[in-house]
DNA sequence: CGACAACTTGACGGGCGTCAACCGGAGTGG
DNA sequence: CCACTCCGGTTGACGCCCGTCAAGTTGTCG
């Protein structure tokens, strides 16, 4: 499983890059980090919640959810992820995980250990930085998932996800705004929106007779984005320009 | 309004030290930053969404809350807070702010240079450690109430959040868990829990009526803390012993 | 070709929103 | 001291959005 050729953390050196100005030196630091990758089916749970990990795991390919659960039974995702994501820089200095990992799609993950990972972020300010931003962009993003969740009826509800997703994909250079891909299944979807799965059926069907979006299985098409954003109520400024 | 005696300060320290081990010249670091004091009315507005502050806002006195808007006017709050908190620490890495901050009672607050606060920050490990767990925390929060707005019905969801109020003033030194002050308005929690004045009303009576709080007036009494709990499915494991 | 998961659609009901009226306390001004 | 105003709280009537239940279809993988 260890296979250090040392180049599969290149994604995460090119996500701390955009998060802040780092050195060759900051680089070289990344890319020394001891780790090692594990393949994992779709569905499994990387990270349990209220366990205590010590290590992180960072996405290099495929999709990942993190999630809670209510008393009664509801499952709700808190947000998605996508390659080249560190899932859960949270536990570098909290001690036990207050949500589960899961993987949407099959994936390939690379797992760092915490204390690495910590002593490298504050080792390196301008790599504390990039990490610390990203944990706020987290953050401003579970915000806009509050607001959405709470303020707004369904269909504009699930356009905004759909926004969002689009827009993370775009920026991760996976498809473009026009035409992507969701790898989550409807019921998914109604658990990151606190909706039933039928009812997300409901709206996906609305949002293709209004014209707002145009499907084909689970390839979305979005001709006009103009339209697709006021319907939406999107506004990329919570994405921080990064995410 | 400048009135550095120095001693203002304290609960920055005293809630900070909550979350790193702080060294003597880390203290002194703290309680040496420049600030002006500011006294605010309630219903007021510290930072609008999309303006760039340059400061922080501590929180010395009174409560206040994040909040934002969505496109129909309705208005989502994301967070209450309290005396000792540090009300915008993201914006020591974000450059603009993607929620409002607004009073909910008379507030006094401090207000500390945002490049001050960085440079200590970075220049001190352990206060950065402190600032960065904080933010942790605070979207640790922002999760479970994505779940609690998304998964639970109104009842819980009220309970809910009075429990997790509840918890950060015992934390905080203000009031008992037993017998606590409510700041806001029922339709302030309505904007927190994504529903309407009348239907907190509502859910509020109902809560009394199953005899698992009292009220009068905005005081709350919960004789069975552990019924409460239940309730409310509340699991504190997310405030992460602080907050 | 059979099994199973995901998607789709319809019928029905309930939780919560909406509208409206009234009450009570605090502040204000005469 | 009392009338007036205003905000917040309270309660009832009614309706809609979305949950629930159920059945059928599609697609994929063995």
């Amino acid at each position: 499983m260890p296979a250090n050729d040392g180049s599969l953390l290149e994604p995460l050196v090119s996500k701390l890059s955009k998060l802040a100005e780092l050195s060759a030196t900051d680089r070289e630091a990344i890319l020394s980090l001891p780790y090692t990758t594990e393949e994992v089916r779709a569905g499994r749970c990387l990270i349990r919640e209220r366990s205590n990990p010590g290590r992180c795991c960072l996405l290099l390919r495929g999709f990942a959810c993190r999630s809670k659960m209510s008393a009664n039974g509801g499952r709700q995702i808190v947000s998605f992820h996508l390659q080249g994501d560190l899932l859960d820089v949270q536990h570098l200095l909290l001690r036990v995980a207050d949500h589960n990992v899961e993987t949407i799609t099959d994936v390939k993950v690379a797992w760092i250990a915490k204390d690495d990972l910590s002593r490298l972020a504050f080792e390196h300010p301008d790599i504390g930085r990039a990490l610390w931003r990203d944990t706020l962009i987290d953050a401003s993003i579970f915000r806009e998932w509050v607001l959405n969740v709470g303020r707004r009826d369904a269909k504009v509800r699930i356009a905004h996800m759909l926004c969002e997703f689009a827009a993370r994909c775009v920026a991760a250079g996976l498809g473009s705004a026009e035409r992507f891909e969701l790898p989550m299944t409807q019921e998914q979807i109604g658990d990151a929106t606190g909706l039933t799965p039928v009812h997300v059926n409901r709206m996906l069907r609305v949002l293709g007779e209004d014209g707002v979006i145009a499907r084909a299985g689970r390839t979305i098409k979005i001709a006009d984005w103009e339209r697709m954003r006021q319907v939406a109520d999107f506004d990329a400024t919570y994405l921080h320009a990064v995410a």
